[in-house]
DNA sequence: TGTTTTTATGAACACTGTTCATTTTATTTG
DNA sequence: CAAATAAAATGAACAGTGTTCATAAAAACA
């Protein structure tokens, strides 16, 4: 039977139709702006048959949450290619990070800001396994620093912590535009500069 | 006229339990999902009553938001009172910056994580000034601390950012429960330990 | 007391997420 | 090919949202 096969790719592939056009759609104006019948529009359907593909907005913004976790961790995992010196790998996975959330904001909010549908998703364990995957890589790279004399005999999870919030909170900070209270054409700068600074101090805090 | 002065204190009154109300259901389920008429169910009168003391929802947010930090402001102060050692200080006024984000998880997303509404309120400017003085305070004990021979001959605004960078990040993720990759138990004891870390990673950073 | 000003109401509007009986389209069977 | 069955899409309906506004009630003034 040839026909439940295209059925089946009929079915993955208005999937994806409504996950980009929720996307975009997310993208430009928000979730809770966003309306099931602005998406249908979009793809020219009616606001009814998106709920024969996802169960509710919120399943749709979880499959989005999935997707961005794998894009996340593709750009984490080519910044620790290529870099020979451990320490020069966890600078590298730091400005990935960092690039990342600047270019991807909606995504980055969706995976480390949002709450609100979250909590609600039954799916409590199995969602985070995603992020934790992330951590374990950066735990990785900070292990390799401590094996060569870096952060003197800390813990490494206290590190990994401590690496992730600072560049989590200059993520948010300035995707939630707390940044404003700095002249503009600063902005960007003062951002790189905490940054370079906090490793440039993490350096010498070493055996 | 004793009549326009009664008034006026109705009026304000009035307003202190619209934000009471709006504080309590904010707290309790968040912005979004609470509607104008479970605040005037509250204070039981009726919708349209609120629109003759706020110009919108997003007004009521905003005074709360102006409350919020001039509560953070008298937390802040706190932590700097008391400590004669800049570091120590600094130490101090990070500490009551967690504690008060902790405290008052709502308010603190009002503050420094939620974009939606602000944004579309016309008062661009004078909305963050309060932030700004919240900066600034941060910035006259990292000077103090520079004066006393810490962090070499960094630029103090780099330092600050960083700084707040670092607790900022510390406190979203878990009030945004992304720390739910870690066991419970061990959550708060890990942000204690990366905040100790941090500080003293930065107290051996000196001249 | 009668008039004017202030305050409160609740119906109405256009929107939301979601459900479901009905209709349309596609596939399989006789 | 036609009839029967299965799958997919629809759009009306429901209970909710923020907000507006003519009307009604209350208070203040004359």
């Amino acid at each position: 039977m040839g026909v439940i096969d295209r059925k089946e790719r009929e079915k993955v592939e208005m999937k994806r139709q409504i996950l980009d056009a929720a996307r975009s759609l997310f993208l430009e104006q928000g979730f809770e702006k966003t309306s099931i019948r602005n998406i249908a529009e979009v793809i020219e359907y009616s606001a009814g048959t998106i709920y024969l593909y996802f169960k509710d907005k919120n399943e749709i913004l979880f499959a989005l949450h999935v997707e961005a976790f794998s894009a996340l961790m593709q750009a984490m995992q080519a910044g620790i290619m290529g870099e020979a010196d451990p320490f020069e790998r966890l600078i590298s996975l730091g400005k990935h990070y960092l690039k990342y959330a600047f270019e991807n904001p909606e995504l980055y909010d969706l995976m480390f800001v949002m709450t609100a549908p979250m909590e609600t998703l039954e799916c409590r364990e199995e969602i985070w396994c995603d992020g934790e995957r992330a951590f374990e890589t950066l735990k990785f790279v900070v292990a390799d620093c401590m094996k060569a004399g870096y952060f003197k005999d800390a813990d490494n999870e206290t590190i990994s912590v401590m690496v992730w919030s600072l560049v989590h909170g200059l993520a948010t900070l300035h995707l939630r535009r707390r940044t404003v209270i700095f002249p503009e054409e600063k902005r960007i700068q003062l951002l790189e500069d905490a940054y370079a600074k906090f490793v440039e101090i993490l350096k010498t805090y070493k055996k």
